[in-house]
Parts: C-alpha cells; structure tokens; sequence
RNA sequence: AAUGCAAACUGUUCUAUCGCUCCGAUGUAAAAUUGGAGAGGAAAGUCCGGGCAACGUAGAGCAUCUCGCUUCCUAACGGGAAGGGGUUUAGGAUUGAAAACCUGAGCCACGGAAAGUGCCACAGAGAAUAUACCGCCACAAUUUACGUUGGGGUAAGGGUGAAAACGUGAGGUAAGAGCUCACGAGCUUUGUUAGCGAUAGCAAGGUUGGUAAACCCCGGGAGUUGAAAGACCAAAUAGGCUAACGUCCCGAUAGUUAUCGGGAUAAAGGGCUGCUCGUCCGAUGUUAGUGGGUAGGUCGUUAGAGGUAAGCGGCAACGCUUACAGUAGAUUAAUGAUAGAAGCCUUGUUAAAGGAUACAGAACCCGGCUUAUAGGUUUGCAUUUUUU
C-alpha cells in the first residue's frame, strides 16, 4: 500500500543538520536533491524533507500546493520506484527535496519529473558506492 | 429595467479511488481494523487594546512615547454608539438676485495661536513693533502758467498674492484712517436661561492674519519582555559534588608487617645530575549515590470577556435572563491528489459547445482596526431608457 508514515518523514534536529552539512546533492529541476546514508535504526528505508523557500513563494498557501503535490508524488511512486532498488545495507537513506521552479506546476508534470529524480538518485547513490 | 459607486451578507456541492493529522473502540503492545472530527471572513498585515506568564516594583518626580469636542458602551482600546461643533455639497423655501433659514448626504488629528519662540515660498512697494510702487492731499522751493523738485501726510482706490490688519454705510478730514457712530461677522471673558455635558439662546465687557501633521504649553495614559513566555520529566557521553573501598603520605602502638588515628586523591615519588632550575616518567582507580543540564518528551494548548436562538431593558453601541448544541489542534508542521457529475457564466430556438471558480492557509487565546477579494444576493445613492 502507498501510505506514508510519520517514520518515513525527516523531522529529528541532528540528522538534519548532518543530511546538509555532509549530504551530496544534484538538481533536477524544479527539485534539487540532497542525500546522506546514515547508520540508524529505522523501520523504513529512507526518510524526506520537502522544503519550499519563503522567498521564492511568499504566500502560505502557495507553499503548501506546491509541498502537498510533490509529497503526493513521492508517495506514489516511492515503493516501486526506490524502496525495491535501493543497496540493502541496514542504513538510512536521508533525502531532502528543496522545490526551485520559478512557477507552480501542475500535478502530472511533476510527477514524470518524480520519476526522473528517482532513476538520478539510484545512478548517484551506485556511484558512490563504488 | 440597465449601468456605475458604496455598504452588508454569502463566498460551491456530491460520488469514486488512493492518502494525511487528532480523538474514541477492538487489540498485552506494535501492526491492523472500525467509527467520528478536521482552516477563514479576513486564518493576512502585526497597527492598537486586553487575558495569561516570567521578571521587576515603598512613594513621588524628571525624561521618553502616546492619546486629545461631549456623554455613554466595553475587560480594555487609538474601537464602537448617540450627540455637539466646523466644513463641503444637493434640494426646498424666500428674493429682482443672493445671504441668513429648513431638510438630506459626505468629510474632520475637533485641547490651546488671548503664555512664549519661530516660520509665512514665488510674486509684490510692503508678510506682522506693518508697508508708500502707482494714486490722493496740503506745505515749501522753482516756474508767467501747465508742471517739476523736495521733505512730509495718507491704506479709501489700482496692482501682487493662499493671505494685505474684520465687512457695509454714514460722520469726519487737506486727503484719509475703528478715528467716531450704526448695523453685521469671527474670537473671547463674565452673568443668566436650557441641557448630565460638549454646546446653544440672550445681555454686558474686551478683542480682530495664518500656522501647533513647527518648537512648545495644558490635561489623560503607559513597568519590561512575549508561547522561542513559562512549568515539569529526562537517555547516552563528558565533566561537578558526596560516601565507601583502593592508593599514597605522616604519627602512635606492637616490632618489620599488622592495628589504630589524622591527612591527601594529585601531590608525594623516581629518572636525566653532586645540588638548584628545567624537563621526562609514573599513579590519578573502582563502586554507589546526587544536583545542574543537552538530545528528546509532557503540560501550557483550546469551554472561551465563546457561539446560536428567544424574551426583557436601552434611540443605539450594548446589557440581563433562559434555553440549546459541543465545534481544528499540527510542531520540518495534517486538513490533500486524481477522475467524473451537478451548480455558476457566455453563445445558442433546442441539442450542445466553450469558459470561469476570487482573496487567500490556523500556530496560546480573545476584542477591534486596516488591507485583499472572482461570482451571487440584498439595501441606499447617481445617471440613462421605457411605461403610466
């Protein structure tokens, strides 16, 4: 099922910190994505923060269209297109998706560019595997 | 009826699939299942006022900030209601025409300019102890005369300006001037009548540029901070304190390792040297308890100066009484995504086609103010057209 649990969200103050201090990141417009492993008890393989800049979007709501879409997206497509491919090596994924498209695009764009980020994001974490 | 402006109210609904936050139930617990609830009129700006909390605080004054017609409402306010005054405007009535008068609407940061200081651009002769450019007036000198010159008087007339020392008329005068008088306008003091009062009417006296959103004066108010307030629980690691054991030192007793007492817990001690300095080595431990405190968590935190309805009181803001319902609570931050249908607007005879769905997202809670707002409804005003 495509639920989308409390655990699987980023919130804990430190990781935070860590995810941006060591994370390594690509953009793929309108996301830039910043990752880290870390080794931390979860029971899922990955946890996300989606972040939308105040001063790209000054109003709430507008923020909040644009968070509630992609959080939508991730949901969907985070089992078949990410859970399932990445490494199993017992560590946490840390994602972090910062939203820096210059206009609010509608809900079927974003979610091509989901899966687009998803297939970057598998290539990066392999490379730097080896 | 249409259009425009202003004010008030409203500001989409249903179904399916996949989800999110909180609460209840089943469940040892987790997972899971199931039931219920889940953004606004402005949630916004954070501009005022409170509640609440912490800290501060004898009282008074100064400084700073802020408010400013009256009465009332309110927990309080810079908010609201009712009134007073001013000002602009429309209509009516009056009149030769206006003003005064009556009615309606809009606006007002509406204490003091008669406590003091300052300022009043440009233009203009002169902008505040007034001023003499043109003009007017008498006098003196000169000239046959017209006139010219001189030092004076004069603010009625011209001209400038946003504003020229209150306006009109008469007297007065060389010409003039509130210089005097009559009528009138504004301000102000006193008395009196009406009103709780601001004020209004009348009488008498005084007075006559504006500016306080210039300084200032007068009166009222304000302790500071702000839920990242504040209260509580508190892992791991490191360090602090206490106790016991251990270790070391000193003393006493027995007499060569034991006991007792005191102290230290990093010094004593040892090496490099004969000594001093310097430097290096070495032990600095174990267990238990304890206060602070970080990550994290709980409370504060949503039943409230609350809402709806009816009755009563009040011109009204609002107050009182009774009844009813139970109504968001997140914390990297829920309230959503997709599809379809209905409704709305436009075109069209219909069938149908096309389009739009505003402003905007709770963050401790209230009362206001301000600003934004597609479409719809109601009311008022203005304009145009049609009918009677």
């Amino acid at each position: 099922m495509n639920r989308f649990y409390k655990e699987e969200r980023l919130c804990s103050k430190k990781l935070l910190d860590l995810l941006f201090k060591k994370g390594s990141s690509f953009l793929l417009y309108p996301y830039r994505a910043t990752f880290v492993f870390e080794a931390h008890p979860s029971k899922f393989p990955a946890q996300i923060v989606i972040n939308v800049a105040k001063k790209r979007y000054k109003h709430a709501h507008d923020r909040n269209l644009i968070k509630r879409r992609t959080r939508e997206a991730y949901r969907l497509q985070k089992h078949t297109a990410l859970y399932e491919l990445l490494p199993n090596n017992n560590q946490l994924l840390l994602l972090s998706l910062q939203y820096v498209g210059k206009e609010i695009y509608p809900y079927t764009f974003l979610e091509k560019r989901m899966a687009q980020l998803f297939k970057k994001l598998l290539v990066q974490i392999s490379n730097e595997g080896n």
